[in-house]
DNA sequence: TAGCCAATTGAAAACTTCTTCAAGTCCATG
DNA sequence: CATGGACTTGAAGAAGTTTTCAATTGGCTA
């Protein structure tokens, strides 16, 4: 008895569901770093990155390999960058969309209906 | 002060991270559906469906229009969609991936190392 | 092997989201 | 204008997530 597909891809769009753990896959997207270099490009404690890191492995988005002292995360699938561009460009419609309501809202405050 | 667009794409996927708001987006990804039509294919409660409803047009997923007596939803970018195959093929990949790692240690065990 | 740095873990408190139920709105029709 | 159907809303408790801090692990080098 397999888990229903649409609670799969719940729990996928949960988990993509937090502000760190986005900029996380959005460095990753040009290849693997160490925990050293999210740290440097994230604003977050060491042990709040990791929390968000542990995140990203129980759900099988990333893969980390320890290299001497450091971990190096990596993206498990490329189709995880597909994916981001495809978020991003909904959202830059949905910004430009709200954009759009806010000349017509005001526009509509200066030629207001009687 | 914008907000971050990683903030924005966390909050745009914890927007989805829900069954019963995927199921909807599935069933939307075909044209515009009524209430009652969503009900009949989700296995929720009415108030529990318009909640979650009520989610998705706060995020400016979907949009809503009364035509008389019933209320139609669509979805508000076909880039939705788009997104939602991305998901699905992600998915799938870690599906097959977890198939190929299952198998691997089934082998392991038949074959254990002393 | 002692000390240090990198990263992770466990656990508690703070916070957010989900479910549920009763009550409410809106429209059509008798 | 009362009734009924379709859908939404508010609110409260249950459930889940996030943050934080102290403690821990693993590896390196003196």
């Amino acid at each position: 008895m397999p888990v229903p597909l649409y609670q799969a891809k719940a729990d996928f769009f949960r988990t993509l569901g937090h502000p760190v753990r986005v900029r996380v896959l959005e460095l990753l997207q040009h290849g693997p770093l160490p925990v050293r270099d999210l740290l440097a490009g994230i604003e977050v404690e060491a042990s709040n990155l990791s929390q968000q890191l542990a995140v990203l492995r129980r759900a099988g988005i990333v893969t980390s390999t320890r290299e001497g002292s450091t971990v190096v995360y990596a993206l498990s699938s490329n189709d995880v960058a597909d994916l981001l561009r495809a978020a991003r460009r909904i959202l830059t419609d949905m910004i430009a969309g709200q954009g759009e309501l806010l000349a017509e809202l005001r526009e509509a405050e200066h030629t207001r209906p009687g």
